[in-house]
Parts: C-alpha cells; structure tokens; sequence
DNA sequence: GCAAGGTC
C-alpha cells in the first residue's frame, strides 16, 4: 500500500480525487478521513502535528529561573495525537510513502514531522517527496511522474525557526511576568513577531503625543464661466523655495495680504489650462493581505475577515485564503471561471461582460510563490440563502476582485485650470472618468469625479465666495489593522496565516484597545523595558537576521547547531545585562498595569478607584486602598470596560465604555451613574443569597438598560434581563414557582405579560439554545462541549447519532466513547 | 500560563 500524506485534509481529498481520476472511497479512522483507492490511501495532517516545547521539569514558573530556559533541552511532542496515531497505523502497512505538504519550508518541516512518525512506525519503508505549485491534473500527476526527496536542510532551517521562537519568547516573557508578579492569566508576554508589531503601534502613539501643531491658512475662492451656471471651487497656491507649487500658507500676514487682493477682485484670468490622461490599471490578484485591506474598508476586521473567507475556503466557494502569491498559475483559465457565473442573477452580468472582450489577460503582482494561488473564486457559487450576508458579500468582494484582475484599465481625464487674480494664482483640478473599465465589476473604490469645466487660456472667469480657512497640521494617525498587516509584511515579520492572529494576540493580552488600536500603558513599559535591555526582541532585524541564518541552513551553508548556539549566546549576554534590573523593571511593569485600570480618586479614602475582575469574571470598580476601604461601583454585566480620557466634572473620574461588539455604549462616571442608578420596588428574595438578606429590585442604569439584580451587588451578581423599552408593571399576582410578582410591560398599543421575570429568562434561555445549537438539549452539554464537538465536526444531535463513539472520541479530548454513547441513547 | 507557525 502506498500512504500519500498531505498538510490539510482538503488536500487530500482533492490529490486522492485527481489521482484515483474521482474514483476513490474515503473512511474515517480516529476522526481523520483517509481517501482509499487502487492500493493507495491518502491522508491529509492538519498543519504541524508535533510541537516543541520543554521538558516537563521546566513547565512551574516560579520553580525555574527564567535564564535555565536558555540551554534547556527541547522535545518534540505531538499536539494532534489522533492524526499522529492513524499515521502510525497506516505507516505499518504502507509499502511506500510519499510526503505530500506544501511547497514551502514550513510545508517541508512538516513534512519532516511526518517522516519521522512514519519512520518511526516502520523502518524499511521507502520515502519520497513530491512538489507541486497549485492542486491541479497536471501539476499533481507530473510531480507524482518525479518524485524527489525530502530536503533536510530546508526543514532543519524551519527548526532552528522554532527553537529560537520558543526559546527567546519563552524566557523573556517569564521574566517579565515573574518580575512583576504578572502570573496566571495576565502574564506579560514578548516574541519577536508580537513586540516589534507592538513596538509600531507604541511609536506611532509617541509620535502624536509628541505631535506640536502648526497654524496654517488655505485660501478658496468660487471660479465660474460666463456661460455657466455652475461655480467650481479653486485653491489659492504658490511656488516654495524649491519651486514646488504649495497651498499652505505659513504665516498670518501673508494669509491676510493674499485674503485681501482675491476678495478685492470679481474676475480671474485662465492663464493656463492643461489637460491629461491617466490609465487607471486594475488591481492585481488578491493575496492575505491585499484581500484583508479590501474587506477593511467594507467594514471587516482582520479576524473576521480571516474567519469568513475560511468559511468559504472550507465549504468550497473560494481558494485557500492564506497566500503570498499575486500571480494566478499558468492553469487559471479566466473564461472557464467567468463562464460559470454567466446567468447568475447579480454576479453574470459582469461575468457576460467580460467575456465579450477578444482577449483576456489577468493583472500580475510582485510576488509570485510556490505554494497557493492568490485567492480567487472555485466557480461554486451558494446559494443566497445557504451564507449569511457577511459571507455573501466576501464572496462577492473575492469573485469581483478576480473580475477586476481580467478587467480593462479605467481611463481619467484630468484638467487643471490655473488662473489669476493680480498677482496671485488660484487653481482648479478636475478629473472626469472617461472609461470606466474594470470599475464596472469592482465598485470597491472611489470613481468620484470632479467637475470643472472646459476653459480657454485666457478666458475671464467671474470669482467669488473667497475663504481664508485657518487650519494646523494634524498628528500622523493611528495605525488601522489592515494597516499594520501591511506594514508587518513589508516590515517582513509574521506570515500570511499569523499576521491577524498576532494583532488579536495583543489584543488578548492587554497591550493595545480599540480600533484603531491605541497602546496601553502596560504595552508602553513592555516596549521600554524590551528597548532598554533586550532590543532585538522589539526589532525587525531579529526577524531578518534569522532569515539569513534559515537561507544560510537551507543552502547547507550553516547547521542548525551553529545557528540556535549563536543566538542562545546574545540571549544570554541579555539576561546578563537583565539580571540587576528585575526589580525596577518589575515596578515599572505593575505602575503601568495600575495606570491602566486607574479611574480617579476614591470619594471615601483618596486612594485610586480601580476597574476590577471579579471572581465570577465580571467587572467592578474597587477601591485601591480595599481592605480598609470597601468602597465598590458597579459596571454593566455587558462587554469590557475601557477607560475613556474623558473625566467627569463632578467626581474627577474618567468616564467608562463598555466595548461588546455592536452593543458597546459609553457607561460615563461610574460614580453618576450610581447615584443616578434609580433603584426600583423590592420584587421579593434573591434565590441565590436571599439567606445572606439579598433582594431583587428593578434597576435601572444611566446607559438606560434595565435589569433585575440583588441589592447585595456586586457581592452577588444575580441579575435577569429586561426589556429596553416600555413601562414595567409591577403586579399583585406572584408566580408559584419563584414567588415574584409577574411584570407587566407597556409599549404601543398592546401591553405585553412579561410574567414573572425568572421564568421569562428562562424560556428566553430554552429559545436561544434552540437556535444555537440542539446538542445544548442533551444531558451536561454546554457551550464548551458543544464547542468541542463542533471541533470534530459535530454540530447537532443528528450529527452526533450518526458518528462512531470512539473515532468522535478520540479527536475529542475529555470525551469518553460510553458519554457519547449515553446520549445517543438519550437522543 | 511562555513563541510562532501550521491548520479548523
């Protein structure tokens, strides 16, 4: 038997597909298919299966100097066990096997992984390794015709990748967080992708504080023809000392002179009229980045973005979203893709356009790489109904984008008219779209024109409504998210598939808020102290310096042992260099983190007012001087507080937001809002501390929400959901079950019986997990379960009756084959 | 509880 191994099971399928000529039977063996067909099986991994890390010995954080971690040894353990096991099962009986991955290094790396589990199961088996640029017929059957073997060199550069990774990452990120006693959860991290990206974000913050603006005036006056209705806007301009034409006008003087000649005069003289043509040329093929900056502008953060468009990569719609390649390959047959769009109710009309053209020529970028194609669509078009409108309208972006890239080049006209006025000159720029080309099929940019009309050298022009604009220069701005993934990428750190991941990463660990992102003031220490000590972490050189070294090994020029010695050594001149400043750094770190969730004095003590994590995960204001002082304000249950610049004039706190997606809204002065918080009628005992005395009220909170809650908040966090809107009712019938009063609402015409407010939430709760999903319906299923679950593929009970209890129990770690069984009994 | 890189 030959074992055909891939890096995806998509891969796999599609390599079993083309070779059996669509033929083969596919199985599943502990929750991985294997594709089976003529004495062949293929199988596809799921990226690594094997990852590096140290020995057990070294996993406390207190127990272990962080410097040990410099020359501890590193093992390989696998990480999907399941995909590592049915390797081993196949490897025993395969006659042959053939190294299928990606045709990249981290794609020969894991192919290495996958060599040595084969190896290791079976020791006389033949290896090979095949290559291919796209899954197409003939890249895959010529590659399989010459096989080649697998290149160690390439692989051992990908190694020595992941050892300086962990090894740099692993013991700077412990010594901050043992420096500042940053454990558990909100331990304080570095590598050298996550802090140079943040070391971007925290100089562009330094840049606008250190930002001094500067007045400048722009003066505009109205130019109109004789024979014309219609005025157009003109901008006052001047040659510089290097004879460049500039608009702004530096001094005040100056500003006023040039304000007093124009509006003295009603006429201007066209002194120059000069008109030229610009080719618009269409964009080139999408590739990671260029598809997440499209997706931004509609909207889309780079996470989500990512997430849809492996949505439709996955159900077939799209190719693979992970590419650097901007050149579609030699295979792409652009009218065999438009063809499938023609009679398509809202994408055929522009597919049937391009058709028409005598001959197509898709755009090319820069980059043109080895592993996939630039993203584009499969010809499989959902149905409208079958993907939400955000998954629609990605699918729509990618497939008008690949209809731009065989597109016609737009056309503008550009017309400048200089005129005079005395000795002053005004101008107006006009642009007129006078083929629109591929804006046609990719309404995504601007085709804004702007008017100004055809005029002679020296015809008069009337002038009017003369402006003098007093301006000042404005701060650069913030790094947006697609922004930054293109600066990472020219910057050349991180990849295709981690660079999104890496601004979520510093989103996680408190390093930057909002979007744009803004740094806090922890990220601002860890960017000093990473300045200060150990530069390299925080620069774009580590990345490519070990870019050398990972050529250097792949050419065989360097071993891998001399290249991960090497940099061991600087990491240890770091701790060296480290070692006497823990403590000051330690307190810079734990100063910032307070700075970050400092509100404003304490109205009781004088101390600071905190924002706090309680136990249960939900947020409060708590006073820095607790436990003298036991002063507390309560926070929405809803969303994340963020601490807005903006302080409240009366108790000289900084108003609060709470960011939860869609519903964020700004909360204000905690402290407003709770003496605002109107604390309605007692409805009866809190069923969770009523023995402690709690009681349920009807709050209601400055946002304008509403909710049941105890009075013993924040001690006790029950609280039940009201409506937004509407008079709430309070009436004399109780609920036998909870004995509340049931509530009556009034809004509009018809008053609504909310009942008692428990069994209300409870039945909202029944509704929400049937739309969700039904699995919640079984015996000690959860969100977290069903989370698991659908990992394995498993997304409702029909599924999950329909599944091997054992092949769904061994993807599932914490899931025994007999659970499974029970309910599929219960089911 | 560390990184970054695959993949879902």
């Amino acid at each position: 038997m030959e074992l055909i191994i891939t890096e995806k099971d998509n891969a796999a399928r599609r390599i079993a597909d083309i070779l059996s000529g669509g033929t083969f039977d596919s199985s599943r063996e502990n929750g991985v298919n294997v594709y089976e067909w003529g004495g062949k099986r293929c199988v596809g991994l799921s990226g690594h299966v094997v990852g590096v890390d140290f020995p057990a010995e070294y996993s406390d954080w207190r127990d272990v100097e962080p410097v040990e971690l410099i020359d501890a040894r590193i093992e390989k353990t696998a990480t999907k066990e399941n995909i590592v096991a049915t390797l081993r099962i196949l490897a025993r009986k395969a006659t042959r096997a053939t190294i299928a991955t990606d045709y990249d290094r981290e794609g020969e790396l894991i192919g290495k992984e996958a060599y040595e589990i084969v190896r290791d199961a079976n020791e006389d088996v033949p290896i090979r390794r095949v290559r291919f640029s796209s899954i197409t017929e003939n890249e895959v059957q010529s590659a399989f015709d010459e096989p080649d073997e697998l290149d160690f060199d390439l692989a051992a550069a990908g190694e020595a990748r992941q050892i300086i990774d962990l090894v740099w990452g692993a013991a700077l990120t412990r010594f901050l967080s043992l420096s500042s006693g940053q454990l558990g959860n909100d331990f304080i991290s570095v590598g050298r992708v996550q802090s140079p990206t943040l070391k971007l974000i925290v100089d562009r913050e330094r840049e606008i504080e250190a930002f001094d603006p500067e007045e400048y005036w722009e003066l505009f006056g109205d130019l109109q023809k004789a024979d014309e209705d219609d005025a157009f806007e003109s901008q006052y301009f001047y040659r510089d000392e290097d004879d460049n034409e500039a608009e702004r006008v530096w001094d005040e003087a100056t500003a006023e002179e040039v304000y007093d000649t124009l509006s003295s005069h009603d006429a201007a003289t066209a002194v120059d009229v000069t008109r030229r043509t610009r080719t618009d040329t269409p964009p080139t093929p999408f590739n990671t980045t260029q598809f997440i900056r499209a997706a931004g502008s509609l909207g889309y953060s780079a996470k989500r973005a990512m997430s849809i468009a492996e949505d439709l990569y996955t159900t077939g719609y799209i190719t693979y979203p992970r590419t650097d390649n901007t050149v579609y390959p030699d295979d792409l047959e652009p009218e065999d893709l438009l063809d499938e769009f023609v009679g398509h109710p809202t994408l055929g009309e522009s597919a049937e356009s391009l058709l028409e053209a005598d001959e197509i020529s898709p755009t090319r970028g820069d980059e043109e790489t080895t592993d996939h194609p630039p993203i584009h669509p499969t010809g499989e078009i959902p149905a409208r109904g079958d993907v939400s409108d955000d998954e629609w309208e990605v699918f729509e972006l990618v497939v008008r984008r690949f209809y731009a890239t065989v597109a016609d080049a737009a056309v503008w006209e550009h017309l400048k008219v200089v005129a005079s006025v005395a000795d002053c000159r005004l101008k107006a720029n006009g642009k007129r779209l006078v083929e629109s080309g591929y804006h046609d099929v990719y309404p995504y940019f601007s085709t804004t024109e702007n008017y100004v009309p055809d005029v002679e050298e020296g015809e008069t022009l009337s002038l009017s409504n003369v402006e003098l604009e007093e301006k000042e220069t404005q701060p650069p701005r913030r790094y947006g998210q697609s922004r930054l993934i293109e600066t990472m990428e020219k910057m050349g750190i991180g990849t295709k598939s981690t660079r999104h991941e890496t601004i979520q990463k510093l989103y996680d660990r408190g390093y930057i808020e909002s979007d744009p992102p803004r740094p806090t003031r922890l990220a601002v220490a860890v960017v000093e102290a990473a300045e200060n000590y150990a530069d390299r972490v925080v620069s774009e050189e580590m990345t490519a310096q070990l870019e050398a070294d990972m050529d250097a090994i792949a050419s065989g020029e360097a071993g891998l042992e001399d290249v991960t010695a090497e940099s061991r050594e600087m990491l240890e001149e770091i701790f060296a260099s480290l070692a006497d400043s823990r403590d000051e750094i330690g307190a810079h770190l734990r100063k910032s983190l307070k700075d970050d969730k400092r509100l404003g004095p304490c109205p009781d003590c004088g101390e600071d007012l905190l924002v706090r994590r309680s136990r249960h995960g939900s947020y409060f204001i708590g006073c820095d001087g607790y436990p003298d002082c036991e002063n507390t304000l309560p926070l929405p249950s809803t969303g994340k507080p963020l601490i807005l610049e903006q302080e409240c004039d009366d108790h000289g706190l900084n108003e609060v937001k709470m960011l939860a997606g869609r519903q964020t809204f700004v909360h204000g002065c905690p402290l407003c809002t709770a003496e605002e918080a109107g604390e309605g009628p007692i409805l009866g005992d809190c069923p969770d501390c009523g023995d402690e005395g709690g009681e349920l009220a009807i709050k209601t909170l400055q946002s304008g929400s509403r909710l049941v809650g105890c009075t013993r908040y924040p001690d006790c966090e029950y609280s039940l959901p009201l409506p937004r809107r509407g008079e709430i009712e309070v009436t004399d019938s109780h609920c036998d079950e909870h004995e509340l009063p049931e509530l009556v609402i009034h809004s509009g015409d018809e008053p609504w019986e909310l009942g008692c407010p428990i069994c209300n939430y409870q039945e909202f709760q029944a509704r929400e997990s049937e739309t969700g999903s039904d699995l919640e319906a079984l015996d000690g299923v959860g969100a977290k379960t069903v989370e698991k679950l659908s990992n394995a593929g498993i997304d409702s009970i029909e599924d999950l009756t329909d599944a091997d209890p054992d092949d769904v129990a061994a993807s599932v770690e914490g899931i025994s084959a007999d659970r499974i069984r029970n309910w599929q009994v219960e089911a």
